[in-house]
DNA sequence: GCTACTTGTGGTCAAGTCAACCTGAAGGGT
DNA sequence: ACCCTTCAGGTTGACTTGACCACAAGTAGC
């Protein structure tokens, strides 16, 4: 059976990669994502997620996170399974069947990055993809964005966009860049700081042009949230 | 690469299914699920959840649908991925690497089963699973144990469970038995009606030892849900 | 036929959550 | 000295939730 599949199907791994940066027209801190120039069949040309075949000693999430590297030249601070991908007709044009297990990540852009192939890889807003994509890679985008937008909102995963030590006001335009809309800076402070995944260094920021913030830093994860039964998405070995 | 990839991986398509039976001890309503034993190597003997290799011209959740008809006689009433497992060291005995896509389903159990091969197929509370199953399949049992319990709580998906018109107290009892814990009728009773997830067929059950209760169906989904954005898991096509 | 029992149905109440809004604090800029 | 900006904290009303109470409406047993 085993040799049956194997001329005609392929597992792939690909990673949606989101990052932070200013948009070029407003200013606005907004979602960016980096997407590959395709130089060989199918979708030649088009612009596809980073990733590749499955490497056969490679874990799953190995080749997700190889596949943010080797596009971005950046370590991944969040990687999670999205979905995987596999109907029959989702690359109507390619030789052979593949199926696709898609990872998302969140990167910080301030990091040292290692070089990488500039020539064939280009970031994006989400918003302003260059579509159409390879393969269903547009569907798997904007499930992405959905589903980063909801963990979001119940889970402290935005912390992994900014550095050690954070003003409240960068981590709410954080959310604000993720969620696309404005959010009381109020109730924000008093929601984040009821939820107990920051803790206080006593420092503030100096040199602002304004009332110096306090900072903060991501809590030590306790091993249980109030609200929902899984701290992580992934399933843990026990 | 694909033809590298050949000869040493598997990828197979499994379902955790649930059904709900009164526990034969307690005579409480509890979750149940069917496993499969395994007749060839590895874990020869084992129980496993059902499923086999994906077929080439078969679309992933065809193949998980087709795992549920085959072990139960069952039509899924409700169908969901869950997560890819591959790490490679997942089963240590196989030959082969083997990369499972799994999905999970809620199935009827009153509903005409189809002749089942009964005699390698068996049905388990899930708190009293025969371990240890074969590959990682105990962890794979209760991570879909876990996202039916949390899904359960934000998604009408309990529904599927039962006929085609219940009383509240009947779907309370689904609840009951997929949550673990007892529920105050009352303000089940509240919940239920304010989210408008069903709708009052004007009709009441008869021959109760007791007041009869009104008879309620499923209301028609409507496409967006107050609290959260995605209405199903998998992602859509537009 | 009367009472006890069981479960369905509807309501109250206090605690908690959340969005909208208001006010003062504390810096730099001019 | 004054203005502007953002930080920080508090108030209010609408809504949700869990605990609890009371009555409704059937059957079962005597």
């Amino acid at each position: 059976m085993a040799e049956t599949q194997a001329q005609h199907m392929v597992l792939a791994v690909s990673t949606v990669v989101f990052s932070l940066r200013p948009h070029p027209d407003t200013g606005e801190l907004t979602l960016w994502l980096p997407l590959v120039r395709r130089i060989r069949r199918p979708f030649k040309g088009h612009w596809a997620l980073p990733g590749g075949p499955l490497e056969n000693s490679q874990d799953l999430a190995a080749a997700a996170k190889d596949a943010v590297r080797l596009s971005t030249g950046l370590q991944p601070r969040h990687l999670e399974q999205l979905y995987a991908f596999g109907d029959v007709d989702r690359s109507p044009h390619a030789p052979e069947r593949v199926i696709s297990i898609v990872y998302w990540a969140l990167v910080r852009q301030d990091e040292d990055a290692q070089a990488v192939d500039a020539e064939n890889v280009d970031w994006y807003p989400v918003e302003e993809i260059p579509g159409p994509l390879a393969f269903d890679h547009d569907l798997i985008v904007r499930y992405a964005v959905d589903r980063l937008r909801a963990k979001v909102t119940y889970s402290p995963i935005a912390h992994a966009f900014l550095p050690g030590e954070f003003s409240l006001a960068e981590l709410r335009r954080v959310y604000e860049a993720v969620l696309n809309r404005a959010l009381d800076p109020s109730n924000f402070r008093r929601q984040i700081l009821s939820q107990g995944t920051v803790e206080d260094t006593g420092r503030r920021a100096t040199g602002t042009a304004h009332r110096p913030p306090r900072m903060y830093r991501s809590a030590p994860q306790s091993s249980r949230y109030a609200l929902t039964i899984e701290e992580n998405n992934d399933p843990v070995r026990a």
